[in-house]
DNA sequence: AACTCGTTCAACCGCCGTTGC
DNA sequence: AGCAACGGCGGTTGAACGAGT
């Protein structure tokens, strides 16, 4: 005999969750700790598979989450990181505090994916795709690829970082240089749109800087999250706490813009975590 | 005002590696 | 050792919403 069934599948609720069941999720979570997850719909008293809870947990409401749109900063990370790794987004999400798996994929498939896109580049392979783009989307004219001044296409293609950009830029003559002595593969140009790519490796920039120099680094952040009961303390000014008070959980449903240190992480991250974290926190902050 | 269409994102589904019995 | 549940992951769906007509 191996375990028992993961939970009843009758009478197991499916659908957006209630206000009411968040709250109870989060009592519970707050109270126990993250144990067992099939045990969790049961003692919680909530009509709900164990996945369902980790689901509504991990995604929407641990309080380590950022919510919001992705920052540039952020954004640039996910473009580069998914260079290297693919649709593997736990491990994308791993490297950007207070962001989930499940919201970064939206992100890309909503957002990213279409800049890509728009740029030339494929999403996928984050190679050019100037074949495509010229037979599909929007066909340039022999006369006009032949002009410098048209909307001939550059690649750019960076190999440390995996980073591939197209460009459209009118100012191809003034890249001449690094075009032409290249090989194919590591030839790029720089232009006004090239650029923007480029500008994500900037050297000055801490987060991107610190993720270019530990290519085969372990995640920023541990991939076996541990709620810190402690820091949920300052909320409710309460050592003893065991549940959450309507102020509490109200003002944790309306604060969707909260960050680790609403909340007192920061003792769960290294230096280094942290100065990332912050490096991002401030950037959005200055926005 | 009513309708259509496109976009967004929370939630579900199904698969897979791990782990407990 | 083998079966089956668990936990986690990535892909997909569909309700909600906004923009355009």
């Amino acid at each position: 005999m191996g375990r028992q069934p993961c939970c009843d599948k009758l009478g197991v609720k499916k659908g957006p969750w209630t206000a009411d069941e968040d709250k109870k999720l989060i009592n519970f979570i707050l109270t126990n700790g993250q144990c067992c997850w099939r045990a969790v719909p049961k003692l919680a008293g909530l009509r709900r598979c164990g996945k369902s809870c980790r689901l509504r947990w991990t995604n929407y409401l641990r309080p380590d989450l950022k919510r919001g749109l992705l920052s540039d900063a952020e954004e640039k990370m996910v473009i580069d990181l998914h260079a290297r790794l693919g649709n593997r987004w736990s491990k994308i999400a791993a490297r950007l505090p207070g962001r989930t798996d499940n919201e970064i994929k939206n992100h890309w498939n909503t957002h990213i994916k279409k800049k890509l896109l728009k740029m030339g580049i494929d999403p996928v392979t984050h190679e050019p795709l100037i074949k495509e783009e010229n037979s599909l989307d929007q066909p340039i004219p022999e006369s006009d690829q032949n002009k410098n001044n048209g909307h001939q296409q550059v690649v750019v293609v960076l190999e440390s970082t995996s980073v591939t950009a197209v460009a459209t830029s009118s100012e191809l003559d003034n890249s001449s240089t690094s075009s032409s002595s290249s090989s194919s593969e590591n030839s790029f140009c720089i232009t006004d749109e090239s650029k923007l790519i480029l500008d994500t490796l900037n050297e000055n920039d801490p987060v991107l800087s610190y993720l270019l120099e530990a290519n085969d680094a372990p995640p920023l952040i541990d991939s076996s999250w541990e709620l810190p009961v402690k820091s949920f303390d300052n909320i409710n000014n309460n050592n003893n706490m065991t549940s959450w008070d309507d102020e509490s959980f109200n003002w944790l449903l309306d604060c969707q813009d909260f960050g680790i240190h609403d909340f007192g992480f920061d003792n769960c991250f290294n230096d280094v975590e942290l100065e990332v974290f912050n490096t991002i926190y401030d950037m959005e902050n200055k926005q």
